[in-house]
DNA sequence: CTAAGCTCTGTATTAACTACAGAGTCAACA
DNA sequence: TGTTGACTCTGTAGTTAATACAGAGCTTAG
């Protein structure tokens, strides 16, 4: 299969592909006389973990220790746990953050009278001197 | 004030002075003979608008809009809490999808056994042919 | 055989900084 | 006055995870 076809079934762009490759998370395919690559099976469900699991925000590094450990084939069900379970108190941290900021906005643009005054508390509390 | 002081007044980064003011956020300070950059108040006081700014979450290009509208001298009340709101939206979106992410992780990895078998739920379902 | 459509490489861009190298400046102290 | 150490300067490159080209070459249906 030609890349634009490896694309359609892993509903992943033609460039991404090519930069997976370059930073070497797939393996160099074969390729035509012409030059093209030519990619099988295993080369799709190895795009489709990649996807799966950028889309679970997983980063490329994360992702390229899951793969080296399923390539090792040496990997424990609990190796892999202890790398997810990291990156669910990521994800719960950065929720956290978030609603922070969140309370603090809301807090801030509700004393916004919203008026077409020059005089905005939201301005004020991101201006004032202290 | 030189800008290691300004650094510190404003909690903020040397590197990050220099860089607000080649994106022209902040404006070009004096300079003494020996071409050190001199800063007074005014800088200081919208150094900070902008950490603090950025610290709410605010991209740079957001803040380029609030200081032009400060800056002009006719905003009103009304300019700024529209760019407030749009942002409070931004960020619970960016919340909703963290915690479905969040979900879906709990999920696989709570049928992880954790054991030392080379049996991954998780990578299963990552790594699964559809 | 030709034209449309696909793919190639290589480089530049995005956001918001951060991190140097190598040079120059300033202030205090002897 | 000389020197040392701390500070600052410019300019460039790196970070993350792609995305967007230009300009060339390949493939294949008709």
């Amino acid at each position: 299969m030609k890349i634009g076809e490896l694309s359609k079934h892993a509903n992943c762009k033609i460039e991404t592909i090519r930069y997976y490759e370059k930073i070497e998370l797939l393996p160099k395919p074969l390729r035509t006389d012409g030059g093209y690559r030519i990619y099988n099976e295993s080369h799709l469900k190895r795009l489709v973990f990649i996807r799966r699991s950028r889309e679970l925000g997983f980063t490329i590094e994360d992702i390229r220790v899951l793969l080296q450990l399923v390539d090792g084939g040496s990997y424990s069900c609990n190796d892999i746990k202890l790398i997810a379970i990291k990156h669910i108190n990521d994800i719960r941290q950065k929720i956290s953050d978030l609603k922070k900021l969140e309370k603090t906005l809301s807090r801030i643009s509700s004393k916004c009278s919203g008026n077409s005054t020059p005089e905005c508390p939201i301005i004020d509390a991101l201006y004032s001197s202290k």
